[in-house]
DNA sequence: CGGTACATTGAGAGATATCAACAGGCGTGG
DNA sequence: CCACGCCTGTTGATATCTCTCAATGTACCG
């Protein structure tokens, strides 16, 4: 939760050959757009737990992961915590609601955005009704996460939590890395935890049963499913 | 969970003289826009508990409710239900990620919409940038509830769930309404237990276990609050 | 090699769910 | 007009899942 001191450095390289390019908001622009963003755009680096931006503080910029995982999560006044979402590269982090951020965001390891002055950006999208409506696109494919999510936390079972957790983040990383056997899990087991909603030795003991039932492998940093079939029937279920 | 037979009604009425012309999208247009806006949308009547749209049904109109309450749904194969959220007149209903429904929304009491053709309303937001920023926002805010909503899935007790709920839902009757000191309950308690995640009987001995504490006073179809000071503590704790 | 942070495991407690019975309101129909 | 049945909501007893508290294990790092 420490805050980075490192300022914006310079962009350094062109948006058009971004690794992101064609993912986050920026696969709704041109070439000619691209230049012009260039000019708003820093990429800026945080380690692992530092803040990008925290709950309460005033809405300054944008952003765009480039490297890394986010965590965003909201905190009840006596310290309890949800984590409402994971970040990946190409994720777009810039639709605050209001003046101040509902919502706090840190990097789960080194981490890498394109950070963006909030109201340049507004003004770079006045006149790009392609850009609003990916915004937009953008926004509503988020609400329809959250509401996943809130079946999730209101209505299944701890084991199926962490399976259709463990299924949902395998389809993200597939996503970007292409097919794999094993799922990396950045985050540790209170992210997890606080992700949904239950706690971190019921993560762990879920976590095991799932290893005894020979669903899944449990590797540090890791898990690789035994039985994707069990695991997504599990989610589903 | 009936259909209604009932077909498009002629508007009848102008959108300029609309009773909810201040809340909800159309906020953002002006006369003109209006004038065109009329001839696009219809005013369509539903009975109670009958269904506006289902969970992986073809999405074919966005919606403004104009009178009446709405719950929004999503079912798991199993039956277990979540209820994402409550719609009141003036809120839209209009931002699907994907051709099908994710979720079904039915009528709590009589229910009237404003019915538009989705691809119709797409068409006439094209050349809107300003309307495209009013449905953004409205995403963006609803984004926010979900988040919030989140916390109090995964977090919070049976207690400070149902007390969260009453003092947002008293706040979002008294935007429409005016101050009052009974809040409204058009749901029933199943529909709260499973906005909440809980079940219908935790629900209701924690309506009876804050009566006893005299924070509450429950009427049928209503509570008041007599300690709202107390509620609002235990709804932000 | 020891320290620290993270993860696992166990025992017991507690909150909420489940199962079951009962109460009250309301409409229907005799 | 009253009796009946139905639906919704309440209450009670018990079960169960997850949490809490505590101890132990394990990997990483100086």
């Amino acid at each position: 939760m420490r805050i980075s001191l490192v300022a914006g450095a310079p962009n350094g390289k062109a948006c058009n050959d971004c690794a992101i390019r064609d993912f986050g908001v920026c696969a709704a622009l041109d070439k000619t757009d691209l230049r012009e963003l260039e000019h708003l755009s820093r990429h800026v680096r945080f380690a692992s737990c530092e803040t990008v931006f925290a709950q309460e503080e005033m809405t300054t910029s944008v952003y765009n992961l480039l490297e890394g995982v986010l965590r965003l999560y909201k905190l009840l006044p006596d310290g309890r915590r949800q984590i409402v979402g994971f970040v990946l590269p190409g994720d777009f982090l810039g639709m605050p609601i209001s003046v101040r951020h509902s919502f706090s965001a840190d990097a789960i390891g080194a981490v890498t955005v394109c950070r963006l002055s909030r109201t340049a950006f507004a003004r770079y999208t006045e006149n790009k009704p392609h850009l609003l409506r990916r915004i937009n696109e953008l926004a509503v494919r988020e609400l329809s996460q959250a509401r996943d999510h809130m079946v999730l936390l209101g209505r299944r079972s701890a084991a199926e939590k962490v399976a259709t957790f463990l299924i949902g983040w395998r389809d993200r990383l597939v996503q970007l890395n292409g097919p794999s056997t094993t799922v990396a899990l950045p985050m540790n087991r209170q992210d997890i935890a606080d992700f949904l909603g239950l706690t971190i030795e019921t993560v762990s003991r879920t976590f095991t049963k799932l290893e005894r039932d020979h669903v899944i492998g449990v590797l540090p940093g890791s898990v690789y499913l035994l039985d994707p079939a069990r695991a997504e029937a599990m989610a589903a279920a």
